[in-house]
DNA sequence: TTATATTTGCCATTATTTGTCAAGTCATAA
DNA sequence: TTATGACTTGACAAATAATGGCAAATATAA
């Protein structure tokens, strides 16, 4: 899954900006771009705000996809992905709720 | 969250198994036994197969929450965790769909 | 062909995780 | 009190993984 990276490259596209551009405005190299919108790497949280500026993206939406990217990295594969989801999800909820 | 911990515990308490015997069974050191129980170090897969062994758990069950507290790490303390997690459950789910 | 854009593979650097040890705490017994 | 046993803690080196950057390879179009 690579849903963080899918958007960037629409975006990029859309707007018919070049790999080497984007990069240069990170200040990272274009095939570390070229592969972060692959999914073959993983944005630093710095450069996905930076992305939110430059592409005008809804952060909350933006941030979700990203963490989601690597929720699923690590769930991947595994027998019991949802039910540890599904674990983690609980757990995120009643964190909200003590936390009041 | 610790949820694989705090169950290892558990049962090694329930069965007043000393934390030396127990990673004596592992092969580690009993200092690393004892971060693992208390989330400080998370298990290796292979420890975590042992471990269902030796406490005759439930795989799922236990594979489950080693997961869950792994999945947690990532999220914590973010702002969108919910839809984060919301959104690889909808992967996980769709994988399994077309993977029939 | 040539030029430009992107991808790929490799490797050095950096960061993170892991394993181990020794010293520390804590509770209990002598 | 001192001693002992169980566990925890902190520090560190070693192992492992992630990252950045370069150059070569590939692709796409003129």
């Amino acid at each position: 899954m690579n849903k963080f990276g899918d958007l960037i490259r629409a975006k990029r596209e859309e707007q018919e900006m070049l790999l080497r551009h984007l990069s240069a405005e990170l200040d990272i190299d274009t095939a570390q771009m070229s592969k972060i919108e692959r999914g073959e790497r993983t944005a630093k949280r710095e450069h996905v705000q930076q992305l939110v500026t430059i592409f005008k993206l809804n952060k909350a939406e933006a941030m979700s996809l990203w963490l989601a990217d690597q929720v699923y990295a690590v769930v991947a594969n595994e027998d019991e992905a949802l039910k540890a989801l599904i674990v983690a999800e609980k757990e995120v909820k009643y964190q909200k709720k003590v936390s009041k």
